[in-house]
DNA sequence: CACTTGACCTGTCCGC
DNA sequence: TGCGGACAGGTCAAGT
């Protein structure tokens, strides 16, 4: 599911309920869900009071007041759901939730706080986790260790762009944009609408995109990263913000899931195919190989 | 090494 | 209505 400006969402949402929460009980069905909760869990969770949510890449970063954080991946269908006082299930225009009363048969993990507040882990396909460490050791974790950077960084150039795709000269843009050692936080939806946006073909080898078609590249994944986060993300089937509610991007999409309608730019109709494993959308003129 | 494919899971949709 | 197969937003390990 969610790619940077769907967890980025969760981010913001889950930042404005949990600092100053206080870890009362934690509750799990899947043990993979979450890996290592042992003893760690009584030492290190109950009692701790969160201090901040923050994000790499694709992954959620919960802190706790105890030198541990709280390490979350939603994988393709996970999801955060806070419920409490003022966030309940209920509020706002029913077409906007997709998820109802909580726990749920996707629960995994129930994190319940101090004042009644409760944080859910749901995930239908329990590829997704939460792992503890110690915060300091966050760094040390060998997906951080080779994750790129964060394409949205103010100090993010062109160049620097350019340069992370220089070790994929062979594989084929896609693949490369959707490889986390290249640049962090891109998946299919954002991957198949910044291509569109450059006009690029998404099985075009790395080493045959010039300079300029790369400085395009660019700026089209910015500004399609951003206005995703603007709009929330996309809920393609399961992804919902903090609290519990659908993102808006979907509506915008140029080509992603509208294969068989018109190509905005120039009328011809979208098709799906498969590229680097993935379903991938793209208008036949306009991304040319 | 670089690159591709299967595995991890559940649920839904489509064709017969 | 049932059943099999393909497919779904991600990442690893294992294969070539």
């Amino acid at each position: 599911m969610p790619e940077l400006p769907e967890v980025e969402t969760v981010r913001r949402g889950l930042a404005s309920f949990l600092p100053g929460k206080v870890i009362k009980s934690v509750d799990f069905n899947w043990d993979k869900s979450f890996p290592n909760a042992t003893q760690d869990v009584q030492a290190y969770l109950i009692g701790a009071s969160i201090t901040r949510v923050r994000r790499r890449a694709k992954v959620l970063l919960i802190d706790l007041n105890t030198e541990h954080s709280l390490v979350i991946h939603l994988k393709m269908t996970g999801q955060l759901v806070f419920r409490g006082k003022n966030v309940a299930f209920g509020a706002g225009h029913p077409s906007d939730s997709l998820v109802g009363a909580l726990p749920d048969k996707s629960t995994r993990v129930t994190f319940e706080f101090a004042d009644e507040s409760q944080l859910f882990f749901n995930d239908q396909r329990k590829f997704g986790w939460v792992k503890l460490y110690p915060t300091l050791e966050v760094p040390n974790i060998d997906f951080f260790k080779k994750v790129g950077p964060e394409p949205l960084n103010a100090d993010f150039t062109q160049k620097d762009f350019r340069q992370r795709f220089k070790r994929r000269p062979n594989t084929n843009i896609k693949a490369a944009l959707l490889d986390q050692t290249v640049i962090a936080g891109v998946g299919n939806i954002y991957a198949d609408e910044s291509l569109w946006g450059a006009k690029i073909h998404p099985a075009t080898l790395v080493k045959n995109l010039s300079t300029a078609k790369m400085n395009k590249l660019y700026d089209e994944l910015r500004y399609i990263l951003n206005l995703a986060i603007e709009k929330g993300g996309s809920s393609d089937r399961n992804y919902v913000n903090a609290e519990g509610k659908r993102g808006s991007y979907l509506s915008f999409a140029r080509v992603f899931r509208r294969q068989g309608q018109t190509c905005p730019r120039c009328d011809t109709i979208i098709v799906k195919t498969r590229v680097a494993g993935r379903g991938t959308h793209t208008c036949p003129k306009c991304q040319r190989q």
